[in-house]
DNA sequence: TGACTGTTATACAAATATTATAACACTAAA
DNA sequence: TTTAGTGTTATAATATTTGTATAACAGTCA
């Protein structure tokens, strides 16, 4: 199973440290397509947190695309490539985040640098 | 005065829209650097939201480095050059995009043109 | 003085986040 | 068939966040 560490300092919502862990934990293959997902129960205990945290996590994960629900497995990776949503979410999120870098003089060519940097990063997933 | 439209049907909070969109106009150079925004009664009275939500977008751009305040001018466009700070959120907040964006089948090279077609969008701001 | 800044202090309502128990329907294995 | 394991649902309680509502304060400027 995957590492997962939860920053309780953080204002980040727990359930989305988790959504966010899990979906880079799929991108780098640390969790494989078809492989099931601890059970929330498992998750909340490993993690010291509730149930209901994990479940709602999960339930975001399902609503986004990334995992399929079975009765017999639990929650299984399982990707729906709604390619077209995500890039209408991606271009809003990446038109704050380049106004927010172009404000503090990060060029265009930094950007696109850190984007390769943090690719490498992840083993080259393409 | 640049055009704020704020979505009250959208999930995201009043003021992080807010924050969000003046940073955008900074970038775009529809505020410039050292030009005052409205006041914060103007600009709630404007939007017709209530001061304080104002007043909170305010504060967190004073706070991550946009504006200054000045008693006599108010809130004045004013960038603080914490480039290694705002690298590494971006490189934060990348992480978890590019992984999203890789699980969606969305390739490298395009993330790289979805960037590039963003600044064009902008109007080359580098 | 008077009108305007941002700031601060309360108070309140609504929504969200998190925890806590408990039960339900279903599945798989003993 | 019992038992233990899934996710799901319901209910309740608490804490935090968000947004609004008044009101006052100290400083600035005409």
């Amino acid at each position: 199973m995957m590492i997962i560490d939860i920053d309780f300092n953080s204002d980040e919502a727990l359930y989305l440290q988790l959504r966010n862990q899990i979906i880079i934990g799929i991108a780098t293959s640390k969790i494989r397509i078809g492989e099931e997902l601890p059970s929330v129960r498992q998750l909340a205990d490993a993690i010291g947190i509730n149930m209901h945290t994990v479940n709602k996590a999960y339930t975001v994960l399902k609503q986004e695309g990334f995992v399929k629900v079975d009765r017999r497995r639990g929650a299984v990776v399982a990707i729906d490539m709604d390619k077209m949503e995500t890039m209408k979410e991606l271009r809003k999120d990446l038109k704050v985040l380049l106004a927010r870098s172009s404000c503090k003089n990060i060029s265009r060519e930094e950007v696109h640098a850190l984007i390769d940097e943090v690719y490498e990063n992840y083993g080259g997933l393409d």
